[in-house]
RNA sequence: GCCCGGGUAGCUCAGUUGGUAGAGCAUGCGACUGAAAAUCGCAGUGUCGGUGGUUCGAUCCCGCCCCCGGGCA
């Protein structure tokens, strides 16, 4: 591992792995993985609240200062492409929404939504599809709780920090049959490890069924096996599904959206990368 | 062995009063500005179980055969 080679300190850019109550069925590193470097943003969140990418961003921030304070080098891991742009690029400054704006909009079924659009910020009613639940939430929200469009926020991005770093930037584009045969082991291997006994635990909060933590794959399949057993065979399935259909967006996401100069790599993740990746941020680190 | 129902896309099924067929899901490709493990857009695929017949033309009608499910024996 890159640890035994430079002093790393990990931190996690995934969205759901931020959350306490999801250690086994977000895969977060295990307590072995963790002894062997720092981590950082690991279930640092409690699922009853939500998060957001600018939310992570800033926690990014802040733990890469003290990060760097210490001398040691900030490894950025993990699979949420937003949230690593958010945090290199910035992001729209959008004031908090108002609360009561938010339960309102979000109590609206998408058609309904787009109506109000419509009439409120035609544009951005124009530019989404009718079916697009969270951006046309997202937008009318904005409009209704700031009287500003979306896209008047949206022309500035704010709290990017692309341009203080130096970047070590590294994709990984692994063969997609290995990938997603992984995707189903990885699935058989959370039950293996538990992940029932830490659904239940989360179930028994009883918390919004909307909250992002509820909707990280394999909450609702585990869930949905707890409360009936007979139907565990078709849900497992129905997870692991859900599991390669993530990759596949994470594929299309990194192989597209960030710039062409970072670095792909279309193999398995093995020992000749690792020590690639070491090199140059020893490099990056000396000229530092 | 007999009777009934069914065999159509990877899966579940719709359909064609005879003019070679379509939904959902899956899959592929793509988008992505405070829910992103979210949300959305686009696309393809078929010897319509086999075989003979009727017909200008059969996935559809008729005969025979095969397979699956149920019932009778």
């Amino acid at each position: 591992m890159v640890s035994r080679l430079l002093p790393v300190t990990i931190i996690n850019a995934d969205a759901s792995q931020v959350y306490r109550d999801l250690r086994i069925v977000s895969a977060r590193p295990s307590p072995a993985d963790e002894r062997q470097a720092p981590h950082r943003l690991f279930g640092h969140v409690d699922g009853a609240e939500g998060y957001s990418a600018a939310q992570w961003a800033d926690d990014a921030r802040e733990t890469i200062a003290k990060v760097r304070a210490n001398w040691r080098i900030p490894l950025l891991v993990g699979g949420t492409g937003l949230y690593i742009r958010t945090l290199l690029d910035g992001i729209a400054p959008v004031p908090d929404i108002d609360p009561v704006v938010r339960r309102v909009v979000r109590a609206l079924s998408v058609a309904e939504a787009h109506v109000a659009l419509t009439a409120e910020d035609p544009a951005a009613a124009a530019r989404l599809s009718s079916n697009d639940t969270s951006r046309v939430a997202r937008a009318l929200e904005v409009v209704r709780s700031t009287g500003k469009p979306l896209a008047h926020w949206q022309a500035q991005r704010t709290g990017g920090i692309g341009n203080e770093v130096r970047l070590v930037p590294m994709i990984l584009l692994p063969p997609r049959e290995w990938l997603l045969s992984r995707c189903d082991s990885r699935f058989d291997a959370m039950l293996a490890e538990g992940a029932k006994d830490e659904v239940a635990a989360l179930v028994a909060r009883g918390l919004d069924p909307a909250l992002p933590v509820m909707r990280a794959i394999g909450v609702r399949e585990i869930a949905g096996m707890l409360a009936d057993p007979a139907s565990a065979p078709s849900l497992t399935e129905q997870a692991k599904i859900a599991t390669r259909q993530y990759a596949k967006r994470q594929y299309t996401w990194f192989r597209n959206q960030p710039s062409s100069h970072w670095l792909r790599i279309e193999a398995q993740l093995d020992n000749d990368i690792v020590n690639y990746l070491a090199t140059k941020l020893q490099h990056m680190a000396l000229t530092d």
